[in-house]
DNA sequence: TGAACATATGAACACTTATTCATTTGTTGA
DNA sequence: TCAACAAATGAATAAGTGTTCATATGTTCA
């Protein structure tokens, strides 16, 4: 048997547990600070701050291949994180909501401190 | 040679680039988000919001291994996103600025709509 | 219909990363 | 000083990830 001579343990164990977010939840915040954690995922989301982009463009001004593209808009597109529409052969993607503005803004501030 | 006939083209291209952050500030973000993309380190600075606690602690709540505890210390460390100081044989964590609370909460306000 | 173009997708590969295990470093108290 | 304990670290390994290449899907227009 385990002897209980620390202060941290017993109820201040239960009290940090309680207060944690449920296990779910903090898998679902590091599943999506993950998309976050790639410079080309990150650079989609800030050029399409400035609007709409079809994907051909976006791979030009990203200087990757349109496959790399398309392979990280999908995984955009999977956490809702962006939003598509079709016109004729070309797709344009846009950001899907202003949480993705804030969230970016939010790191921004911790980076350009 | 290219033919320019979209309008995305030329102008549209540089404003893009332009109001883009520099390519370093943005490999600099990714490499931030990428540090709260991993359960184990959400969980230690969740853990961390309530106040500092020693490795053993931390390790003993999150149910993994003081190595690996550890490990990720050290991580968060080299980003200061957690100090720490030393008491006698045992070593407090605590979170570095308010920042890290605010990113956080930012990410949970996308989780949690 | 079929050629041409834009985008999406699957498989393969190289690279990164989190954990484990073994060991070291640092600290206390006997 | 030395045994006992807390934390840190290096190497190895297994799992995950981003890109490339080849190909498929979808759309337009002649």
């Amino acid at each position: 048997m385990e002897k209980e001579t620390d202060a941290m343990h017993g109820d201040d164990f239960a009290i940090v547990r309680e207060k944690l977010p449920d296990e779910e939840v903090l898998y679902d915040l590091a599943e999506l600070y993950k998309i976050f954690g790639d410079t080309t995922r990150v650079k989609l989301l800030c050029i399409l701050f400035e609007g709409e982009m079809c994907v051909q463009h976006l791979a030009e001004l990203l200087q990757v291949s349109q496959s790399a593209v398309s392979h990280q808009l999908r995984i955009l597109k999977g956490a809702r994180l962006v939003k598509y529409r079709r016109d004729g052969k070309t797709v344009y993607y846009a950001l899907a909501d202003d949480h993705v503005r804030e969230i970016i803004e939010c790191g921004m501030e911790h980076i350009t401190e």
